[in-house]
DNA sequence: GCTTCAGTTGATTGTCTACTCAATTAATCG
DNA sequence: CGATTAATTGAGTAGACAATCAACTGAAGC
């Protein structure tokens, strides 16, 4: 980190014209807080979030299972995505550990519903991507 | 397809007391619509943007310039990631390319800013984990 | 003009991930 | 009960990804 300060000194000398070590400490701890806003443990959540998301498969079981809205048996998830049986019924598994979907077995049949969390975020990104 | 088309057909007969072959062509249009709904290539926008995001080193960099609400340089958001400085180049330009920073050359110094992309995004999803 | 400096690019490498296959569970039906 | 059915689990593997190193670009400053 010892070049990087340096570096960040230079900066902040560009910046505010003169700059002083303790300018530079007040700046690495501005910058701090800023990484620090949101606990670690919630990073992990979102990050978590994202990566069950980011992911063709499980992305298209959410989409449908939002629009959809209501719950959908495995045997018509299998009808949307193509992968096999077994690599479907782990995409499902990963998204009920991030909250996305969650799952009811019903007699012989297994049946998973999108959660509100699923809704939302769907609902925002396909939105934010649309107004390009 | 033949063989789920068969399950799907004996969830039909559970659901419906009855069902004809036609009543499994409809459930297939059905579901076929709902994956339709939105386009293939605004879903495929989407995967870049979640792609983009669901990585701990450009998740934070995003994280921090959307609660900076002003550009950094590159050398601060140094002090904020711990990768080097070719792998932090690597993460901006990702993240540019998915529409969620912009990067202006001011000088010396190159500086990066948060798009209301990635503002709505991080916002909506810091929500969406903070009501367990 | 040559050097220094800020940042980027491309190639490479080790790690992580998303599948499939095979075996298994749990439930229903004959 | 034994057989069939729906779905899950775990092991193995091919491909994708994130980071680094080294080489490069372009602007600033002496």
């Amino acid at each position: 980190m010892a070049q990087a300060t340096e570096r960040l000194q230079r900066y902040l000398e560009d910046e505010l014209g003169e700059c002083r070590d303790e300018d530079v400490d007040r700046r690495l701890d501005e910058l701090g807080t800023l990484e620090a806003a949101l606990g670690p443990a919630q990073v992990d959540t979102e990050l978590d979030v994202l990566a069950a998301l980011a992911n063709e498969t499980r992305y298209t079981l959410v989409r449908v299972l939002v629009a959809a809205g209501e719950e959908l048996c495995v045997c018509e998830l299998q009808a949307v995505v193509d992968v096999s049986e077994s690599g479907l019924s782990h995409a499902l598994s990963a998204l009920v550990d991030a909250g996305l979907v969650t799952g009811r077995k019903d007699g012989r049949w297994k049946k998973y519903q999108a959660t509100n969390r699923a809704i939302t975020l769907v609902t925002v990104l396909a939105g934010s991507v649309t107004d390009e």
